[in-house]
RNA sequence: AGGCCCGUAGCCUAGAUUGGAUUAAGGCGUCAGCUUGCGGAGCUGGAGAUCGGGAGUUCAAGUCUCUCCGGGCCUGCCA
């Protein structure tokens, strides 16, 4: 992430994905940390800090927007318009930048502020669902040991030289293997380094290529499960390199460079005993209308592309928000006796699976095109309707006398013979199939498809095969406990989707 | 120009590992129904697809190969 602005609903995707990941990568006994890269140098941080010492920002937010949508909406995008207009900001960013690659007052100045916007995206993180267990600093990367290692290395290596004449003249370069296009710039004439430096340090320090390059604190005391890195000495021993297998999750853009990177990695791990892998998934784009509600120029694109520096994005929290505002009034309706507090956090957890579901329903390689009416939908397959059926269950088990007996299920064949009791059964049967297939797959959306359709056959199920009206009590049980092993089953399921269930909606 | 990705009903999307019982599935939309029945955020049924075009491999192709067409992305001393 970069820590200058809110999240989008690009980052929402990447966070759905990797949290949803980690937790069925968790569910079947793999041993993981859960790493947020924080981009917390460049160009996009020099420009909040411009902003706030030089063009006359206030470091704080008139009202009670939050820190990160302030510093992303009200500086970012500001500041990048002044530049057109006042040059001397544009110097000042210059300036701001050598500050950064180096020790200095500045650079302490942007740590704090980057800190708190980085804060404030973790906040939306945790709403959405998602924790980390690893914070690794960009700026810790570049004053880290780490580069000067594989920077030999590759030098030995032959994989990096010095262009001595041409227009990359004075600076170190990979020699590409595409056609037309130019040498990769690893560390510039000026000596600074590139975005891709910086991500093979990182690529090789989670596979173990090199040694452990940083110390580790707990970055926010409010939660001590939360570390970041930090070159400053620390009592903490913990290790976080040295991985088996490294599963990078970053947007299809970046897959050349990725390509490269694994390549480079390659050469130093003959063994081939180490693994790093780019998992790519497509963009997020949005519709033309909801470009247009947002007051986005569409011209006659059908599909617009976010741009963070222009402001042409969705904001995770202000769209959840208008998702909840809708479940509000629709769960408020349905529960009109329940209090203020029910009502508000139950809409909150269906927005949040609504969410959720919308943007983990499809494969990795597929475009989404974001369209803010089609999210507030609360039938078909979407996350409402999964909580919806959940408690639908849940509601039958509640109200039944006897809780289900399994011994006394004897004659399965005579009591649960319907043919769509039997679809139901074998499909439930198939769960750890699928999560296995899932994990291999790394396949979110297979999760999320598979419960759907287990939703589906239930619903109908429910609708054919009534339980606690049934005369016949062998049925009757047999129906409960079917019901009860639905509800095992979806609570399992809606662990991994990340979608909290409850009993009432 | 080169590289990567996508193309399945009006729209969106499944169809994995391993080509095979699928009469190509689901959602939205559309048409017709279902509530003195465990929650109608539901269910049932209808209409709607020669799976982008073509060729090939095979007993068998939405799935594999080639080719063409359409769309997107990447090819920075930005990150």
């Amino acid at each position: 992430m970069n820590p200058n602005k809110a999240l989008h609903i690009g980052h929402a995707r990447n966070l759905f994905i990797g949290d949803t990941l980690a937790r069925m990568l968790r569910f079947t006994g793999h041993d993981l940390t859960v790493m947020n890269y924080i981009d917390d140098s460049g160009l996009q941080v020099a420009d909040i800090i411009v902003g706030m010492k030089y063009a006359g920002f206030n470091e704080k937010p008139e009202n009670d927007m939050k820190f990160d949508e302030y510093a992303g909406d009200k500086i970012y995008v500001k500041i990048n318009e002044l530049y057109e207009t006042r040059k001397e900001l544009v110097e000042k960013r210059e300036y701001v930048l050598k500050q950064l690659e180096k020790k200095s007052e500045i650079r302490q100045y942007a740590k704090e502020i980057t800190n708190k916007i980085l804060k404030a995206q973790l906040e939306t993180a945790k709403r959405l669902g998602a924790e980390y267990d690893l914070l690794v600093f960009e700026s810790d990367i570049i004053f880290s040991d780490g580069w000067k290692e594989i920077f030999e290395k590759m030098k030995d290596e032959n994989i990096i030289k010095l262009e001595k004449e041409g227009k990359l003249s004075g600076a170190w370069i990979i020699k590409t293997t595409f056609k037309n296009e130019t040498d990769k710039v690893i560390i510039r004439s000026d000596g600074t380094s590139t975005y891709i430096a910086k991500d093979i340090v990182l690529a090789a320090w989670k596979i173990g290529i090199i040694d452990e390059i940083f110390n580790y604190e707990v970055f926010d005391s409010q939660n001590n499960k939360l570390l970041s890195s930090t070159l400053n000495k620390t009592d903490n021993k913990t290790k976080f390199t040295n991985n088996s297998k490294a599963i990078t999750l970053i947007d299809a853009r970046q897959s050349r460079l990725q390509k490269i990177i694994k390549e480079i990695l390659n050469r130093f791990n003959e063994n081939e005993d180490r693994t790093y892998e780019h998992l790519s998934y497509e963009i997020v784009s949005l519709s033309k209308g909801t470009a247009e509600t947002l007051g986005i120029k569409t011209e006659d694109k059908k599909i617009i592309q976010m741009s963070g520096r222009k402001g042409m994005y969705i904001n995770v929290d202000n769209t959840l928000n208008i998702i909840k505002n809708k479940v509000y009034e629709e769960t408020k309706l349905r529960n009109s006796k329940e209090n203020e507090d029910w009502i508000r956090n139950t809409a909150e957890i269906i927005s949040v699976a609504s969410f959720r579901y919308e943007l983990l329903k499809n494969d990795l390689d597929k475009i989404i095109i974001f369209d803010l009416e089609d999210s507030l939908r609360l039938d078909g397959e979407t996350g409402p309707y999964l909580l919806y059926t959940f408690a639908r269950a849940t509601s039958i088990l509640e109200k039944a006398k006897d809780q289900p007996k399994i011994e006394f299920i004897e004659d399965i064949h005579r009591n649960l013979s319907l043919k769509h009791e039997i679809e139901l059964i074998k499909n439930m049967s198939k769960i750890d199939l699928i999560i296995e297939e899932s994990v291999i797959n790394m396949s979110p959306m297979r999760i999320a498809k598979f419960t759907y359709n287990l939703c589906n056959l239930f619903n109908s199920f429910y609708e054919k095969s009534p339980v606690l009206r049934e005369e016949d009590k062998d049925i009757m049980n047999a129906r409960l406990h079917l019901v009860n092993s639905f509800r095992d089953s979806l609570e399992i399921l809606f662990n991994l989707l990340g979608i909290e269930y409850l009993k009432r909606i």
